[in-house]
RNA sequence: GCCCAUAUAGCUCAGUCGGUAGAGCACUUCCUUGGUAAGGAAGAGGUCACCGGUUCAAAUCCGGUUAUGGGCUCCA
């Protein structure tokens, strides 16, 4: 006998005896799909002979909804194989949400054909099979998986190391390797879909298989699945693609792909934005400078982005003489620098410019806002002695906090990445600026992640990202480090022994890209800017003909009080005009009737729909200004 | 660049079996002067993304191109 814990209880037991057996006796084991012997996540076939503590797991923990996810990915798996026997099964891991399964097939699958194979998988799963596992020695996994023709889960035993247990999945005549663990019966699949496909390849390299992708979500019952497709529509309202047609912010078309035609409120939130940075970059000691346009292709040659990026280079020919469109504003900063002999004293010289540069993007990878052909950087190149990098790099960070914090940022994610494969400079070089980013960020006690080889060809950096509105993480934020750059365009300073120094250059970006900056805010915000961003502030609306001399006289004080205010004195019914502004996010709807008109108030109503009442003008600015300097994006 | 999908009026979208197009909103004109999310009437508006093919006939079927969307790869 054995004396075991299942979920604070004190049992005792036969030996030999299956999780799922033991449970079966004493729980409700329909919703445990798992369970943790001594905290190891095992399947419920798991045979117990030992004295031990066993954690169930249920279809609702995380834990438990992974598994299920994993199993899923299994049965799909189960399901296309019935129906197209000759495709071959990749990976296929669990993520967010889901699963997917790379697969490689001569015939592409289509989206039209997934319902099918989900009907198929419903089918199966409706017959409540046990899932077998099988623990197998090397020889008779490259067996079973060579009878079946499986190359890519024969590439895969042959990276499993020696001492590794390799374990098969047997789902009737379909078998599947798998670490586990897994569901013991399929009847725990109750919720899932499968929703999409894409192109992938093999281990993630472009070079490699190019293979299929099919994407599934999966939960522990139909409720949670209907949440979670219902949370993706509402998630798709707050696209910035969306607003900025429905706010008539910006649009794009065909002529220009991946360039943005600006409209006039889209065009005041990015000069809004860009007069934050500047403010901040006068208040911080930066020179704002601007640079051409276009350089001649010698010096993208000497500066090492022709050889890297020749492909996304823009060029243009004159004269015989050829130029690149600026991908970067770097190599110009440099030639200001060069301007003049620099002291040590001198040091740190910061430049600072919106730089307008021009990638030519694949085109696969174009997204509105946020990747693009032509965008603005809030670049900035601070030349400095390798004693100034880690102050300078720490007062970095702080401003990166704290600028995000403003627009109402918080959930940063911060990445570390280190040299790439491609990459100019001697790796003592690239020791020492690894490690000086990496102690900056661990004294801010920042939480980060390392991105091995990520880093750009002239030294390592460190990026900051946010999520839009579906989850997807974007760039914006980035340090880098780079000891290279400025010794190959001849960038130096007299040190204190009188010799020429190269500097070390730190580049780096706050917003990222202003363009993408406004899509994420967009998203963010859904559409509901806060006051000191609102293109438009505030709409006064007259009730009829009688107060239109107010509206206008207040519209005058408005705009001498440095706020952005509309005014809709059409022949339409109050109620008309109000839900109209109130769609377009306006974020106060100024009435003004008789009433108002005769006591120099307005009435007040938030783009929330809340009625503010009747306020004394003179108030209702205090009020406003108040909001603006505060950058608060509450209403009231 | 790769895989899948999509492209019809300014916007959002119908359009079945191939027989040269519809709705709502927006727009214009007229009526309506009103109190917190759509007042009424009339009118105008489309080379069905582009190029080619099949057919007596193509928005519809087929091929290509471009753009867009979802992913993959890439991102100085």
């Amino acid at each position: 006998m054995l004396d075991i814990i299942i979920d604070n209880k004190n049992i005792s037991i036969k030996e030999n005896q299956s999780i799922e057996d033991i449970i079966g006796s004493n729980f409700d084991i329909d919703n445990v799909v798992a369970a943790k012997i001594n905290n190891r996540l095992v399947d419920l076939s798991n045979i117990i002979n030992e004295n031990c503590t066993i954690q169930l797991i249920k279809n609702s923990d995380e834990e438990g909804l992974e598994i299920i996810r994993h199993t899923c990915a299994h049965v799909f798996g189960h399901a296309i194989k019935q129906l197209y026997p000759d495709v071959k099964m990749a990976i296929g891991p669990v993520i967010e949400n889901g699963f997917y399964y790379d697969i490689y097939s001569e015939n592409s699958i289509s989206e039209k054909e997934l319902e099918k194979i989900e009907s198929l998988m419903k089918k199966l799963v409706t017959k409540k099979y046990i899932v077998k596992r099988e623990v197998v020695d090397r020889k008779k996994a490259i067996e079973v998986f060579t009878n079946r023709k499986e190359d890519f889960k024969l590439k895969l035993i042959d990276e499993i190391p020696n001492d590794e247990i390799i374990a098969i999945y047997h789902h009737e005549e379909y078998i599947d390797m798998c670490r586990g663990p897994h569901l013991t019966n399929t009847r725990h699949l109750r919720a899932f879909k499968l929703t999409k496909v894409s192109g992938s390849y093999w281990k993630g390299d472009s070079k490699n298989q190019a293979l299929q992708r099919i994407y599934g979500t999966a939960w522990n019952d139909k409720e949670a699945l209907d949440n979670y497709l219902h949370q993706l529509e509402e998630a798709e309202k707050r696209d910035h693609r969306k607003l900025g047609k429905k706010l008539n912010l910006f649009h794009f078309q065909e002529e220009s792909p991946g360039m943005v035609f600006w409209h006039n409120q889209g065009w005041i939130i990015f000069n809004l934005i860009k007069q934050y940075i500047t403010d901040f970059l006068s208040e911080n000691n930066y020179q704002i400078i601007n640079t051409p346009q276009i350089l001649d292709k010698t010096l993208w040659k000497k500066s090492g982005h022709l050889d890297k990026f020749s492909d996304l280079i823009f060029d243009v020919s004159s004269e015989n003489r050829e130029y690149a469109i600026k991908p970067m504003s770097c190599p110009g900063h440099v030639q200001i620098y060069n301007q003049g002999l620099k002291s040590y004293k001198d040091l740190p010289i910061k430049l600072a410019e919106f730089g307008l540069v021009h990638r030519n993007e694949p085109s696969g990878t174009l997204h509105g806002l946020m990747r693009i052909r032509a965008f603005t950087q809030d670049d900035a190149h601070i030349f400095c002695t390798t004693n100034q990098i880690e102050v300078e790099i720490k007062k970095q960070i702080e401003n990166i906090y704290q600028i995000y914090k403003d627009f109402g940022f918080s959930n940063v994610k911060v990445e570390l990445s280190t040299r790439p494969e491609l990459r100019v400079g001697d790796e003592s070089i690239w020791d020492k600026s690894e490690e000086s980013l990496k102690q900056a960020l661990d004294s801010k006690k920042i939480k980060w992640a390392l991105n091995e080889g990520d880093g750009a060809f002239y030294g390592p950096k460190i990026d900051f990202s946010l999520k839009d509105s579906l989850g997807r993480v974007w760039q914006l934020g980035t340090i880098q480090l780079d000891f290279s750059m400025p010794a190959r365009l001849d960038a130096y300073f007299i040190n204190e022994k009188g010799e020429k120094e190269n500097p070390v250059m730190i580049h780096r970006a706050i917003l990222g890209s202003l363009e993408r900056f406004v899509g994420i805010l967009l998203e963010e915000y859904s559409g509901d800017l806060p006051l000191w961003l609102a293109p438009t502030q505030m709409v006064i609306m007259n009730i009829t003909k009688q107060q239109e001399e107010a509206c206008e006289e207040l519209l005058k004080l408005l705009k001498n009080h440095s706020f952005r205010p509309a005014i809709d004195l059409r022949n339409e019914k109050i109620s008309y005009k109000i839900r109209e502004h109130t769609l377009k996010r306006i974020p106060y709807l100024v009435i003004i009737g008789d009433r108002e008109a005769s006591k120099n108030e307005v009435s007040v109503r938030t783009r929330t729909g809340e009625d503010l009442g009747s306020i004394k003008i003179e108030d209702f600015i205090t009020n406003l200004e108040k909001l603006v300097s505060d950058k608060s994006k509450l209403l009231k």
